[in-house]
DNA sequence: TATGTCAGTTTTGTTTTAGAACTCAATAAG
DNA sequence: CTTATTGAGTTCTAAAACAAAACTGACATA
């Protein structure tokens, strides 16, 4: 497989990796959620080469995850703005970040910290089950074909 | 910035992204979770090239996520096993495959399903708070400089 | 008129990757 | 006791992607 096939497969990891699996392009998203919309911001914040930027952006508007918006001031800016696809991607963030918190962190403590406004309380994001509610691990998770898999896709086996 | 120096940011996504960020890693990683664990069949079931794959598991082995463990039979054969660092990935993956499960999914329905042993039942995964227990959205959270930051991180404005 | 900003594109080398073949050790088959 | 096979890579070459820097062009400000 050729890397820029891997959006056919019938897998959803492949076809989400296709979408944001590019070098740089997740710490575009980070930025976008953190409410950066102009190039040369990225480009300053991020440190990458200002074609891979070009490059990057252009894709994810194509992917549908950011929207090209003309600022109304006159001297005609263009912002780069996280459509509601976009917005979905936010787990995906949140779960590298905790990773990271958790995993990577050096002895001064974490680069930020997140705030719950609903609730108003600091807080880390805990993945749990959309039908009991409880936490979820890796090992109580099995898989199985379903209707849009491929004759093939057959390693539901446990994990670690 | 370098592509090989991002895992020296003060940023926890730049740092997670240094170990999963590579082409092909995130795939590995969620035949990992099904239980694949020899190189032929990684090799078989993503399709990547011998060296890039020996390469990759070589770089997880070096951040811990994985553990080459020899199996006890006598032909010697070799596994790769997740860590509980690995282990500790899964929501990152969980958050990509629901994000391709309803913004990739064709008509014929999702590749795989997911069932939580602990209850049953089908589910997705839903990100919530650790403190209040409500789904997260990203409009609800914002971001404020921790213990770790550099004196520069300062864009910590409003989502989207 | 001169200077600066924004959002790129072009150009030129350097890395990385893909694809195929090759190595090496340990069985397994004849 | 050779010969083949399997697992887990390594080596090689050509193609693709990337990094760094300079260049472009529209618009704005001094």
């Amino acid at each position: 497989m050729r890397w820029d096939e891997i959006g056919g497969e019938a897998c959803s990891v492949a076809r989400t990796v296709s979408v944001i699996g590019a070098r740089w392009t997740l710490l575009i998203l980070r930025d976008c959620f953190l409410g950066v919309r102009r190039f040369d911001d990225f480009q300053t914040r991020i440190g990458v080469t200002r074609p891979i930027l070009a490059d990057r952006l252009k894709k994810l508007v194509a992917e549908g995850i950011l929207a090209k918006c003309a600022d109304e001031e006159r001297p005609l800016r263009y912002e780069d703005r996280l459509t509601a696809a976009g917005r979905a991607l936010h787990p995906v963030i949140m779960a590298i970040v905790h990773w990271g918190d958790t995993h990577r962190v050096t002895r001064k403590g974490r680069p930020l910290l997140h705030t719950h406004k609903t609730c108003g309380h600091d807080f880390d994001p805990v993945m749990v089950c959309s039908h009991c509610a409880a936490p979820l691990s890796a090992r109580a998770v099995t898989v199985r074909a379903g209707p849009g898999a491929t004759p093939s896709m057959s390693t539901d086996q446990d994990q670690a």
